[in-house]
DNA sequence: TTATCATTCAAACGTTCGTTTGAATTTCTT
DNA sequence: AAGAAATTCAAACGAACGTTTGAATGATAA
């Protein structure tokens, strides 16, 4: 029951975690072969197939370990939000800032791997392979379900079909930017100065997501409803 | 000199695109094996190899095929609308439109394969490898300078610093509506006959987007600028 | 027809993949 | 200290990968 007794049980676990998150962000899925992960983590080749039974589970597990908290998360900065109100209606642009500010608190965190895993994630929303792209979407929906339902109550005027589309924009605009900002340079002009700055980019990133949500409904919808 | 001997010259390169735009969509540029390719396209194992030279190639060349036709269609309606406009300042919105719209063709374009070139192109975004993203932004490039000087003059008074992150905003936003909203389904509700409605997508888009790049500034804009 | 070029083909190349095995080693329990 | 259980290890497995080869087949032109 020395010092290293406690911890190290799980600990060639965590190693092969950690590799995996980094590798899978770097060559992707299919390219981090178990030969790159076990080297990285410096652990036996045969280790991931006895401690995670295969290649498959241990993405699963890379994918699990940070995004239930991350929901988690994102469901208590929504409860805190709704107690706060005490009965009155919430703010839009405020359930908007819960939910983007989580992701922001892990873009922050370098160290602890939360920003590799917030890019890996937005790579697995087009993933080619199908069970990783339904695991991630049976991972979401508890927390969007309570989204959905906050922004309802929020926008009691806005048509359920428009609010589910505006957040599926909202939410593709949150994960190309965490994602794909600092790996495909479309658009020159950036300062990669900010590119980090999570503050600031969560201040843009709410104003413009808000405007967004609350804009004037389309001439189709109109035109659909009169149909 | 016979009615087949016109395009059969080229007959085996178009089947191969058209094999590998359909697999790597299915299962990834990895994923999607030559013998996969060829077999899909009827063609010899070695066909690849002799025609396009090697895999790597092949993948530049389903992408450029689509793209640098899809980006000069851009432009195009971005000349149509300042030959319109006849020197008077453009809508921010008839911009929108106009990179939104071209996107939109190709979406309802299921016959000809533009729905999945679309989808297969949200993908590449974040592919992990850094020479497809190199690609991808180098054919980017010139189309969006154009619409980043577009909108410049129909918004003198936004900060270009601004602009360029709305910019990704709006990118990410069009990426992701039609790279995964059918692949993955994070919010339950949209009704899937919608889906390609190409006519009713694009006026959502407009009303969402338009609203985001007209945001009022956020408050870490002016706090940045103060300092 | 004959010579020339382009294309297709079956077969094999060497490499790397994820996984499994059984023995060696470490850790925990009694 | 001794036995049981968990973990690590080197080595090998068959399968699939992208690519290459040289002969066979097709079309083209002299």
């Amino acid at each position: 029951m020395n010092l290293r007794s406690v911890k190290p049980v799980r600990e060639t676990q965590i190693r092969i975690l950690d590799a995996a998150e980094e590798l899978f962000l770097q060559h992707g899925f299919e390219g981090a072969s178990m030969r790159m992960l076990t080297a990285r983590a410096g652990v036996n080749l045969a280790a991931v197939n006895y401690h995670f039974g295969s290649k498959d589970a241990l993405i699963e597990a890379v994918l699990r370990r940070r995004l239930d908290p991350m929901n988690a998360s994102r469901v208590a900065a929504l409860d805190r939000l709704e107690a706060e109100a005490a009965g009155r209606a919430l703010d839009p642009a405020a359930i908007i800032g819960a939910f983007v500010g989580t992701s922001l608190r892990m873009i922050e965190d370098a160290r602890g791997g939360g920003r590799n895993f917030i890019r890996l994630l937005g790579r697995t929303y087009t993933d080619p392979d199908k069970r990783i792209r339904a695991l991630i979407g049976q991972l979401y929906a508890p927390a969007m379900e309570r989204y959905k339902a906050a922004f309802q109550r929020a926008l009691p005027d806005l048509p359920a079909e428009e609010l589910v589309w505006r957040m599926h924009f909202m939410f593709g605009t949150l994960s190309y930017t965490l994602a794909a900002t600092d790996t495909v340079q479309l658009i020159a002009g950036c300062k990669p100065e900010d590119r980090y700055d999570a503050r600031l980019l969560e201040a843009r990133l709410t104003a413009f997501l808000a405007a967004g949500l609350l804009a004037p409904l389309p001439n189709g919808a109109a035109v659909r409803k009169a149909a």
